[in-house]
Order: structure tokens, then sequence, then C-alpha cells
DNA sequence: AAGGGGAATCGAATCGATTCGACTCCGCGC
DNA sequence: GCGCGGAGTCGAATCGATTCGATTCCCCTT
């Protein structure tokens, strides 16, 4: 292996004057900068992770802790992860994965051992187990998603409950009177996840606001059950001329179901998704949408999770505003 | 920080004693044993990652390569990537996520500041410019598919020459003479990606050698250009009656393609997927499939990677035999 | 000409674990 | 009774960077 004093030989300097050079913590003269990074190029050094976490008290590595559990979409879960690969890379970082099925322990155990600067938290539930644990580890940390009870934490999401809302007006904009929210597996809200309250909650406020009907269901994903589901739906509530999925996966199928009992989107039912912008895209007809802005959710979660590890401030909840697309699969009802 | 120098004090021992406790490469007397573990539990000792990789020449963690490419299906990746971590946790060790973006030169990052113990590539191509570095580098390295030339390198996959097999046995058991391919998205074979061009080796072979004729093409992941695809497909060859669908992602696509044509699956045509067993259990209907064991493709390649790293003799290539599960999707042929 | 000050560099201490050699007991065989 | 060997423990060297004074040198001011 290449040390930092066989660099320092090959360049006829001190040691210290590699690292001041590599890490620009001093001014160097250009001339012996120069000849440094020569050396190391020449010599082709990398710098030994451990020596400089256990040095320097950083490491150089976020914790990103992944969610595995039911009724998670995982194209979704994905993009995040990637986005937040990518955005870490930008800072001089790299991403250790830690499944949720470790639970607090793991959180304890690579913030413990100094593996880790920083953790990011996916899918934080209403009454996570993690939070208090979060909450007393030395390191920073950045959740996506918020619990009950915030205080002291660093919270990034997508202002579910607008979006929810924003559905409710576009539709009603359009002259709907009765529409219903086709939401999550029934897991997903007993298990007391905000993303799915809080969509419910903007969507039910925003029907009363606007004075229209609304109805709301759980769906499973499997096609069976979604068929069943939606034609059950439009059985005991007829009425229903808008449907806001907030389901990636049943998607299709709900799409599929329509279909099945004649009716035609967006003639008949005027469908709303809140769902990434290549599924809306990707279906038959391309779906109007609330887009859930992965990749600006790890890439935010990133860059506030950095201002933390450098001290600086930042706000306790990041809400990013929803965007409403419109596309083929509403339209404006004359009644 | 708790530093092993703090355990060995509560303990009244020394701190290389409390190693050997830790490590277990000492013999240590019982009631030391239990001091020392006592004094771990009391004071929440986490040994510190860097210092311990420093002085051990190990970091107790495993690169895994992620493919970020068209067409490949996210889910399936995703079950790898989880089997991947709970294996190595498995092993006492963690995984450090690199994107594949950052090429060859992420693998000489990660591998020379010694971050990390051993790689796991996946989705390598024919052609990949990260085998040569992988050759070279001194840390070992398991792939996740296997390039041309695979001389030197450790690789496991599902076998898809035989799985394309399996599926043109099944169809020509039942009855069938005529049978298509439905592949993955062209940039996939365009790219020269082992899976895809060895599964229409191993259907086309199988074909040959059953005596049925055969065709293939390639097809997109929207449904709109699946379902033209399929209609293309089936009008150009009004003959085939078995479809072997290798793309994850079009499946919905192409049932609804099959059933906007009039034709009933399996009654006219004949369906077997090769795609995840959920998957194939979820759609309707359920579909005779050959299952993708990412489970399983994760966990024996850690199980390689822990064996070159304990220096144990592996083999260079583990294929793991393919299993077709029969489901309502295909049924005996009576002409 | 003396002295102040900043830029550039060096040397040595430090981070926290692992590991090797050495030392102390103790029991056993002869 | 002496020596031998193994079990158990300790002490010190070591891993490879970072970082904090300290030092040198030069320029500029007064």
């Amino acid at each position: 292996m290449v040390t930092i004093a066989d660099v320092a030989r090959h360049a006829g300097v001190a040691p210290s004057t590699v690292s001041y050079v590599l890490t620009g913590r001093r001014s160097i003269s250009p001339a012996t900068r120069a000849r440094v990074e020569a050396s190391v190029r020449a010599l082709g050094y990398h710098p030994h992770a451990g020596a400089r976490s256990l040095a320097s008290n950083r490491a150089g590595v976020l914790a990103l802790v992944l969610p595995m559990r039911e009724g998670m979409h995982v194209p979704v879960l994905m993009q995040f992860v990637v986005a937040v690969a990518n955005a870490a890379r930008g800072h001089e970082h790299d991403v250790l994965l830690v499944t949720a099925d470790q639970g607090a322990a793991g959180l304890r155990r690579v913030a413990g051992s100094a593996q880790v600067d920083g953790l990011l938290v996916m899918d934080v539930e209403m009454h996570d187990e993690r939070v208090p644990v979060l909450r007393e580890l030395d390191r920073p940390s950045v959740l996506i998603g918020y619990p009950a009870d915030a205080a002291g934490l660093t919270c990034v999401d997508l202002d579910f409950a607008e979006a929810g809302a924003r559905c409710v007006d576009h539709l009603a904009d359009l002259g709907h009177r009765y529409v219903a929210l086709v939401g999550a597996p029934r897991a997903v809200y007993q298990r007391d996840t905000g993303f799915a309250h809080r969509t419910m909650a903007g969507f039910s406020a925003a029907a009363m606001r606007r004075g229209i009907s609304s109805t709301t269901l759980p769906t499973g994903t499997d096609h069976g059950s979604v068929r069943s589901a939606v034609a059950g739906l439009l059985e005991r509530h007829p009425a229903v001329t808008g449907l806001v999925v907030h389901n990636e996966a049943a998607l299709p199928s709900v799409l599929e179901a329509l279909r099945a009992t004649g009716r035609k989107v967006p003639d008949d039912v005027a469908v709303v998704a809140i769902c990434p912008d290549e599924q809306a895209e990707r279906l038959a007809p391309r779906l109007t949408s609330v887009r859930v802005p992965a990749e600006q959710l790890g890439h935010r979660a990133v860059e506030l999770l950095m201002a933390k590890l450098a001290r600086v401030a930042v706000p306790p909840l990041t809400l990013l505003p929803p965007r409403l697309v419109e596309r083929s699969s509403t339209a404006r009802r004359c009644d």
C-alpha cells in the first residue's frame, strides 16, 4: 500500500505537507502543490480511509437506513437511494446501507463505532422506536418523513397534505362533485405511517372546504383485490366521478378495473395519481399526477445533513411543495 | 467516546486482553471474559471502526456496485440489494453503496482507500471496462452476471440459457409448435448484456432441438410500445401459440395486449415468464414462470466473497439452476 | 536596521484498536 | 526438585493519516 510517507518522500516534503495539499487546510505554495500532486498521481496514492477517520474523526460516510416493509413502492425507494448516493458523492461522502430490520440497534452500532458521520432515515413512522435513539446519538441525522413528535429533529418530506388537497382542488375545478381516495394498503395505515395519513387528511379537508362529497378506501397491491375494491367502490358510490390514487403499485390495476366496468377515463371517471412522473407517463392514458419527487427529496436530505455536519443551522422541517401536472386522465366536466 | 482503554481500566485488565476477549483470537479465562463483557455492556463500548481497520487491515465492509441503467427491473434489483445487506450482516460486515456511474474509478477509490474488504459487482456486461480493473485490484470480488472473458474472476448468475430452454421445453411438452420470445428492451441487447443474450441463445437452441418454430423480438417497457409490438408479432406470426416473456416491466402490458386482440390466456396463447415469483403470483392470470432468484443470488454472492476473504478456494462460475413453476397461464394444448 | 507579520513548511503528538513477543503461573512428568 | 509446556495476561510497537505548535524565511514598515 502507498502511504502518505511514500508520497512525501517522492515529492521531497514532509508528510504533513502532503496532507495539507490534499485537504487544503493550510496554504501551500503553487510549486509544492504541483510537485505533491504529481507524486500522488505517479504513485497512485489513495489515503487510507481508516487512518483518516481515526485521525480526523470524520469517516466520509453517511448511513442510509432503508425501509423494507409492506406497501412501500420499490422503484420510488430506489430512485431515492440513487439520488442520495449521488448527492453524497457530490460532497465527498459514501453511503453505507443499513436495513431497517436492524432497528435501533443498527443505528447505535454504525454511529457508535464512528463508521458514519451522519444518518438518513427513511420511512419514519408516527411513533418510531428509532426517533428517541436518533435524539440521543452524538451524530446528526435527517429523517425522510416525519414522526408525531419531531422536536429536535430535522425532517424532509413532500407536503402530502397539500398534495392530497391539490388533487381535490383540481378535480373540483373541473366540475367534479364526488371524489374518492384510493389509498395505500391497509397495513400502511395500521402501522401509522405519516405520509398516508397526511394525504388522507389533506384530501378530506379539501373536499370539505370545496363542499364536495368524498370517500376513501385503502387498497391492496395485487390485481384481484384492487379490481374488486374499485368495482365495489363504484357500486356503493355510483356518483363518484373523480379518483385520487395514492398507491403506485395499484395504478395499472385501477385503470384496468375502470375499463372492465365499462367506464372511460377521463370521460366517465377522472383519475389523479400521486406517483413519480415516469409512471404517470408510461400508463395509458397518461395520468394527471402530483409527482413524488424522490430525486429532489434525496438531494435535499443530503444537503441538510451536510449542513448539520458543518454546524450550520437548518430548518427543523422542510416540506417540498407538490406540483400537479395535467395529462390525459382528467378533463373539464360538462354536466 | 468510550475507548478500549476505558473498558480495560473498568475491568482491571490490559487493553490487549479486552481485544482478545472481543475478537476471540487468544484464549481467555472465563472469569476475565465475564468481567470484560460486563464492562463492555456497562460502558456501552463500540470499537472505533477506523482504528480497527487501521490496525487489523480489515474494514468489515463490502462494496456493492449498483447498476443504474435502462432496462433493469428495479424491484428485482432491490431484492438483491437487501439480500446482500442481510447476508453481509450475517458475517459481521456492512455494505457500502457504489453507483455504477462512478465506473472503474469508483472501484479503484473504495478498494484503494481500504474502505472495503471486497466487492460485489452487479449487471456485468460482456465487455465491461470494470473487469480488467477488478483483476488488478488487491481485493477479492464477486460478479453477478458474467462477462465474455471470465478468467480469473468469480461469477454467480442464474443459468439464463437453461432458463430459456426450460420455458421452450415446457411449451413444447404441452404441444406448442410455434413459440416467440418477448425479450428485454433493444438497448439491453445493444450494450451486450450477458443475461439477455444467454436467455435468447438457450431459447433458440431449445426450439431447434425440439424441432419447433421460434421467433424473437426485443420490447420496450411503456404500455404503448409493448402493445403494438405484441400486436405486430401476432399479426406477422399468427401461428404463434406460446410466448416466453423475459421483461418484467412489460408483463402487465403483454397480458393486456393479448386481451385486446381477443386472445385468451392460456387457451389461445400460453405465456411463460422469467420473473420473480411474487410478480407471477400478482398478475391475472397467475403466470407459469421461471423464477429469478434474486435473494438466493445475493446470498450466494456474499458467501463466495466471504470465502475468498478467508482464502478458501471457490469455483470460478456458479450457475443457479432455474426452476419452472406451473401456474394458470399455460395448459395442455389439444390440437 | 530592527522588528512585526504572514506565508510556507516541518516535526511530533495523537487518534484507538490489533498483534506479537515476552512474562508469569501452575501442573505434570521424570 | 527441576524443567517443560501450555494457558492466561500484559506491554509496546504498529497501522496511516491529521493537526497543532514551532520554525524558517522573506517582505514591509517605521
